[in-house]
DNA sequence: GCAGACATTTAGCGTCAGGCGAAACATTAG
DNA sequence: CTAATGTTTCGCCTGACGCTAAATGTCTGC
C-alpha cells in the first residue's frame, strides 16, 4: 500500500474511534460531573496513579508548588482515605506518599470510562470479531511496549 | 461458542485493552495536569460540551447548586473565553450558556488524550490489521447507535 | 392590561482550599 | 560535629464557591 494510503486508513481509523468514544460519552454519565475533588487533590491522585508512590517534594515539583501547600494537600486527600504516607526506609525524613486502593479505584472511573457499556457493545460482536480485536489490541500493546 | 467462553473473551479484550492505556497515559503528560480551571469550572464545561448550549437554569439543576452561584461560575469561565452567553430567541429572561471553540479545544485534548501516541502505534501494524480494526470499530459504532 | 410567577444578576456574608514565608524538628551528608 | 535537607506547623492572605435576599426584566394566564 502507497504511504498516503496508509495514512488514509489510519485517519479513518482514528476517526472512527474518536466517534464511537463520542457516542459512548455521550449516552452515559461522565464520571467526573460526580467527582467531590478539587482540581489539585486530582492532579495529586493521577500523578500518584502513574507513579505509584511520590515524595513530598516529587509533588512539589510536579505540581509546582511550595512543601507547605503539598503537606495541605495530601493531608485533605489522607482524610478521605484516597492517600496514605509511608516512611522512606533510604532516608527517615522522607515521606512517601501512595495512592489507597480506593484513589486508584477513582481514577481509575477517570481513565476508563464507559468501559461496562463497552462490554456491552462487545458483547454484540460475533466470535470472529472479538477475536480479530483481542489480536489487534495485544499487537498495539506489544508495539507500545517495545517503544519503552 | 459457550456463553462463557464468549465472556471470557470480552473480558481479555477489555483487560488488553485497559493495559493498552495503561501503557499508552504511562508515557506521555497527562492533560489534566496542566489544566488551570476549578473543578466546578471543569464541570461546567464537560457539560456544555456534550449539551451544546444550556441555560443557567440547567446548569443549576446539573450542578445542584443556586443560580447566583452558576452565575459566578460562568462569568469565571466568560473571563477566559471558554465560554459565552446569548439570549435564548424563545425566552428573553433566559441566558444560553456555550461553549466557545477555546472551550471545546480544551474539552478535546482531555477526552481524546493520547490520540498523537495512538496514531504512531497503528503506523505499526499492517494494513490488514488496520483494516480489521476499522472494521470492527465501525461495527461497534453501528451497534452503540442502535443502542440510542 | 395586569398581577403573579419566573430567570437571572447583584450585593453582602461566610467557609474552605490553596498559597506563601518563616520557624521548628528530625534526619542525613560531609 | 556542623551545615544542609525534607517535612510539618503556624499565621496570614487570596480567590472561588456557596448561600439568601433583593432588584430587574420577561413571561404567563386570567
Amino acid at each position: 500500500m502507497l504511504d498516503g494510503e496508509k495514512d488514509e486508513l489510519i485517519a479513518r481509523v482514528l476517526t472512527a474511534q474518536y466517534r464511537l468514544e463520542r457516542l459512548v460519552a455521550s449516552s452515559h454519565a461522565n464520571p467526573l460531573l460526580s467527582l467531590h475533588l478539587t482540581m489539585q487533590q486530582l492532579k495529586v491522585l493521577v500523578i500518584l496513579f502513574r507513579e505509584d508512590a511520590c515524595s513530598s517534594q516529587d509533588l512539589t515539583r510536579a505540581l509546582g508548588v511550595s512543601s507547605a501547600t503539598v503537606t495541605g494537600i495530601v493531608d485533605r486527600l489522607a482524610a478521605q482515605d484516597l492517600v496514605a504516607r509511608r516512611e522512606d526506609p533510604h532516608d527517615r525524613r522522607v515521606r512517601l506518599v501512595e495512592p489507597t486502593e480506593a484513589g486508584r479505584a477513582l481514577v481509575r472511573t477517570l481513565q476508563e470510562q464507559g468501559s461496562q457499556h463497552m462490554r456491552a457493545l462487545l458483547a454484540r460482536l460475533t466470535d470472529d470479531e472479538l477475536r480479530d480485536l483481542e489480536r489487534i489490541v495485544n499487537r498495539l500493546h506489544e508495539v507500545a511496549q517495545q517503544d519503552g
